[in-house]
DNA sequence: AATCATGTCAACCGCAGTGCG
DNA sequence: CCGCACTGCGGTTGACATGAT
């Protein structure tokens, strides 16, 4: 917080959660009289030019502070207290198509403030969102293997193998299978996947929506069903760098990463 | 009963957009 | 075109409330 301090007087506290900046301006929690003044000039005078507000209505506060506790609490017609699960719905709903554009939402609702709306989403639809596997910005399902860091020794013994070799993959080897695993884990059909690396942004459809949460319900359930794939080895990778080509049939997977990763060079 | 973690809410700050001279 | 003032927005903070351990 920027308070600047002047000699003795400084940071003056004025009761528990009010003080005066150095430019003599109260800060902190309105107490019951600025609220009447500020309501009663309004109410008499109407909005404008917000920095010349606060002497006429005899407040000792900026024209930024003013302003927003009338927006945010003194304006008529303000809905507070508990969203409803309606309106918490449509927040999801709208933030899936608009972001964090709150003021944009809040046009959208009835008569709840941005900052309202940001507060809820922030401590509590964002988390359940991410309780549900949900990303709370993308609105997708989280891919979460795709985030990995990859080492030698985390590579050699922990995935099962169909493989018949027995030396350990390399880096590149175990960064695509790895990609494989983390894509073949996710019960996606590839154009899916494809729509969701063109079109990240997108949101999904009401019905589309509930079809995501319930496979991510069930995938979060911890009964994850591993598709088969194949596990690669360095001879395999470099033979796959050298030709750029996929048997598409049996590694569907891996295919759709090399196909991915065009769309990405694409995108860059 | 005490402590810690988490949720809620109001208010602040910085920055970007806009209008005007 | 530039700089300034003003407004509006989004991110963040911090006090308090509530629930869990």
């Amino acid at each position: 917080m920027n308070v600047t301090v002047i000699g003795l007087v400084g940071l003056r506290k004025i009761g528990r959660k009010t003080w005066v900046d150095g430019d003599g301006m109260k800060k902190g929690e309105w107490t019951a009289e600025e609220d009447q003044n500020l309501v009663a000039y309004i109410n008499e005078h109407g909005v404008s030019d917000w920095r010349s507000l606060p002497k006429r209505a005899g407040l000792q506060r900026c024209g930024k502070s003013c302003r927003l506790r009338w927006l945010n609490y003194l304006r008529p017609g303000i809905k507070r207290g508990q969203f409803t699960p309606q309106e918490e719905e449509k927040i999801i709903k709208l933030h899936a198509v608009l972001g964090n554009r709150w003021a944009a939402i809040a046009k959208e609702m009835d008569n709840r403030t941005d900052n309202d709306i940001k507060n809820h989403w922030n401590s509590c639809l964002k988390k359940r969102l991410l309780r549900k596997g949900l990303d709370p910005m993308t609105h997708e399902p989280i891919i979460n293997n795709l985030t990995v860091t990859i080492t030698n020794e985390e590579c050699g013994s922990s995935s099962p193998t169909t493989s018949s070799h027995t030396s350990s993959p390399s880096g590149s080897a175990c960064l695509l299978n790895k990609l494989a695993t983390g894509i073949s884990s996710r019960q996606h059909d590839l154009d899916k996947i494809k729509s969701i690396l063109l079109e990240p942004r997108i949101a999904s459809s009401g019905q589309d929506e509930k079809e995501e949460l319930k496979r991510d319900h069930k995938i979060g359930g911890g009964e994850e069903e591993q598709d088969d794939f194949l596990i690669w080895d360095d001879e395999e990778v470099r033979r796959f760098m050298e030709s750029g080509e996929m048997e598409y049939e049996t590694t569907p997977y891996v295919s759709l990463f090399y196909e991915s990763t065009h769309v990405l060079d694409d995108l860059l």
